[in-house]
DNA sequence: AAGAGGAGCAACCGCGATTGA
DNA sequence: GTCAATCGCGGTTGCTCCTCT
């Protein structure tokens, strides 16, 4: 399939952006709404191809865009999201605010790709190279498997989560500033709309934090600590054999409101990202390991909150967070030990 | 001071997915 | 149901600036 190149017609400008140029884009999409892509250069006055413009206005001229430095909270989220989605920066950039998905891989593959390589880690594996041979060294292959399940729906999950957070974005459009006419919203999205309502980017990846938070408390204070198998109500993840962890942690699952309710929305939408397939989770080690490796990058008993904040930002002030100063200290810290996680699998 | 090489990043390209006639 | 047009994503390129020799 594929088509030709948009920008194939002759006497069409490309390479870098002059500013009067970007004046012109800007102008007209804060009046108009970009619209048809296709047909906005010739309507801006532009001797550009729509797909440049496009580009253009989705990397660099798109208001709600922050540039700079990546914060470490910052790349310490991409790591994380890398090693779940690889590269799927679309959907890492969902989860980073203020982002492009071209910001992203331009930071992934001139900073963080090298960095991890010269620690002896293989960025697209997120294991030591030596490890990253297999299990060979003594690790439990049931073990593996059931994390590499926990993975791959993992993964799709936070796809999923991806694809929500983007349509929901686009249904702010709709929200728009008064004045701004706006494109006009298809049927699909109008549907989208009617279902989901408000946007409900992020819930899982917070609901998850506290249903952690909870199981931590609950254990620590030597509740019940039953060995009740439980099916996940909406999906085929089964917490077998789970002693501790996987009764507390599926409880307050069932009872986070937010989490429940994200996951039917996920499965109203999408279907798959929830019913993949059948992940058997095979002690709590595995649960705490995955959900440490997801939210604090390291398999530790001490708890760390949340790259993301109430907001769904990053950047927190919350009890229990580590002040930048922390995290400066215990960043490299906590790669390695993201490592050793992944070494231990 | 000047050239070489490297790093960073904006922009382009090709392709699959989606949309709508 | 089909197909052309369009969108959006990920990989890649090439330009600019910086650092090193």
């Amino acid at each position: 399939m594929g088509r030709s190149p948009c920008c194939d017609a002759t006497g069409l400008k490309r390479g870098p952006w002059t500013p009067e140029e970007d004046q012109k884009l800007l102008d007209f999409i804060q009046k108009h709404g970009h619209g048809s892509w296709r047909s906005l250069p010739e309507k801006a006055g532009l001797q550009r191809c729509g797909k440049s413009c496009r580009l253009r206005w989705i990397n660099y001229l798109r208001p709600d865009i922050k540039r700079g430095n990546f914060s470490l909270r910052e790349q310490k989220t991409i790591i994380q999201l890398h090693a779940l989605l690889g590269n799927r920066w679309s959907a890492i950039a969902s989860h980073l605010p203020k982002r492009t998905d071209n910001e992203i891989k331009n930071y992934w593959n001139t900073h963080i790709k090298k960095r991890l390589a010269m620690m002896g880690i293989d960025p697209s594996t997120h294991k030591p190279v030596v490890a990253a041979l297999g299990s060979a060294n003594g690790a439990d292959p049931k073990k593996v498997s059931n994390l590499t399940h926990m993975a791959q729906w993992e993964s799709a999950r936070l796809e999923a989560e991806a694809r929500l957070v983007r349509e929901s974005s686009k249904l702010r459009q709709y929200d728009h500033q008064p004045g701004l006419p706006g494109p006009v919203p298809t049927l699909q999205l109008k549907k989208i709309a009617s279902r989901l309502g408000a946007p409900r980017c992020l819930d899982i990846l917070k609901a998850w934090q506290r249903v952690q938070l909870e199981s931590m408390v609950i254990d620590n204070n030597g509740f019940d600590q039953g060995s009740n198998n439980l099916d996940s109500p909406t999906s085929t993840l089964n917490f077998l054999q789970n002693p501790r962890a996987s009764s507390t942690n599926i409880a307050s699952f069932q009872s986070n409101e937010a989490l429940f309710t994200a996951c039917q929305d996920m499965e109203f939408e999408g279907g798959e990202a929830w019913n993949m397939g059948t992940c058997n989770i095979g002690d709590e080690d595995s649960i705490k390991w995955f959900s440490n490796l997801l939210f604090n990058g390291c398999e530790s008993d001490h708890f760390v909150q949340s790259n993301l904040d109430n907001d769904g930002n990053n950047g927190s002030n919350d009890a229990g967070v580590l002040s930048e100063d922390d995290e400066h200290n215990n960043y490299w810290d906590d790669i390695f030990d993201l490592v050793d996680c992944g070494h231990n699998i």
